[in-house]
DNA sequence: TGCTAAAACTAGCGTTGTAAGTTTTCCGGA
DNA sequence: TCCGGAAAACTTACAACGCTAGTTTTAGCA
């Protein structure tokens, strides 16, 4: 085949299997070639519309970020709209695990993370933040919900709890079981949410500091 | 050569050099052939020690998290233990940026950030927290710490920041600039270090919840 | 002293990301 | 209306990758 009468590939179409794929069967079950078997194509006919095989994962990771809800800052008050926020950032993040590692690397070449960003940025400071402490509390809260998607508890256990309560003494109790590892991720998150968001409401009125 | 006089590879020297490798080049700069070659041995010999690449590099990330302090939880109340543990924490992470993708999973299989887990708990514990609650901080915790450095604002963002002024309208102020965005990711550690800290402080005194 | 396991080797398999060059189709301008 | 160049697929191919298999020599133990 050389040029076909309609367009076989777009980069949208592209994103969109590739995500597929990677939510089904892992990262390391992207290979180029395989990729463009799944979309009809031959191997190299990605390169018309990526540069690198990485862009075409980091096109994925946003497009996964692009779904987060970031209207909130319209309609709430600052301090639930980073609640409503951060659960929903942390939401679309869970419902595709096996992505967690494209997201160990910071915003700054995707552009719907740093949309995202500039939307809570601007939200904060209309809500009275000075701007540095703005910045802050964007940065603290992605810390929060990637520290929480990535390091969560819920993923890369064996599966054998015995094998850990007899070598690490203190965490011999029930919090190793595979079903309370979410319920403990739940609880971590939550924890951190409402006590930076309580702390903040306290420096913001005057409180602390 | 067959089997040498004396050992060239010992785990630990794999472990070593692996991690100084990585520090130097990055990751993708670590294949077992060149990896080997800095061994002065070659290719798969590495195959008599590790069973695989990836467990290779595991043992490199536990080794760097092996380095962080624990001891302050025999020392210090638990306060400022969980201040000073989660500094170390982080320092030691800042230490090898390149690393950051091998935190970007869970805690399961790497002993040295088990047992880290287990001497926060257990210290969480002896203050006084109830077993789930103490699950929950930890937790929260390293959440914080492994957020902090692996979406590090201070990372993976282009050179010009020009680019970022003109798309995203309220991130167009001086936060972006290269120099700034070290002092950003401190602040917003700080920030939620201590807002935390403060929250459960009110909350074991029963001033919250 | 002799046997077994360990630790290095060499050779090679299948797959990977990507470059290069080719062919055909589409589309905009003379 | 025709034509030329860009676009989008193709095929071929390369170097590097992780890893397996099988071999050889040494070390340590019975």
């Amino acid at each position: 085949m050389a040029r076909p009468r309609g367009t076989l590939l777009t980069r949208e179409r592209i994103v969109e299997v590739a995500g597929a794929l990677v939510d089904a069967e892992g990262l390391e079950a992207v290979s180029v070639r395989r990729l463009a078997t799944e979309l009809g194509v031959a191997g190299p006919s990605l390169y018309n519309h990526f540069p690198t095989k990485n862009e075409i994962l980091d096109a994925v990771a946003d497009a996964v970020v692009a779904q987060v809800d970031v209207s909130f800052f319209a309609t709430h008050e600052w301090q639930d709209a980073l609640r409503l926020w951060a659960h929903s950032y942390r939401g679309v993040l869970l419902q595709h695990p096996n992505m967690v590692p494209l997201f160990a690397t910071g915003p700054g070449r995707r552009p719907a993370a740093l949309a995202m960003a500039d939307t809570v940025y601007g939200g904060l400071i209309r809500a009275g933040w000075p701007p540095a402490r703005a910045t802050h509390i964007g940065a603290l809260m992605r810390y929060l919900v990637t520290g929480a998607a990535l390091g969560s508890f819920a993923l890369g256990f064996d599966e054998d709890p015995q094998v850990y309560a007899e070598r690490y003494p203190h965490l011999r109790d029930a919090h190793l079981l595979a079903e309370h590892r979410r319920s403990v991720d739940e609880g971590a998150f939550t924890l951190g949410l409402e006590t930076v968001v309580t702390g903040l409401e306290a420096m913001k009125n005057g409180v602390l500091r």
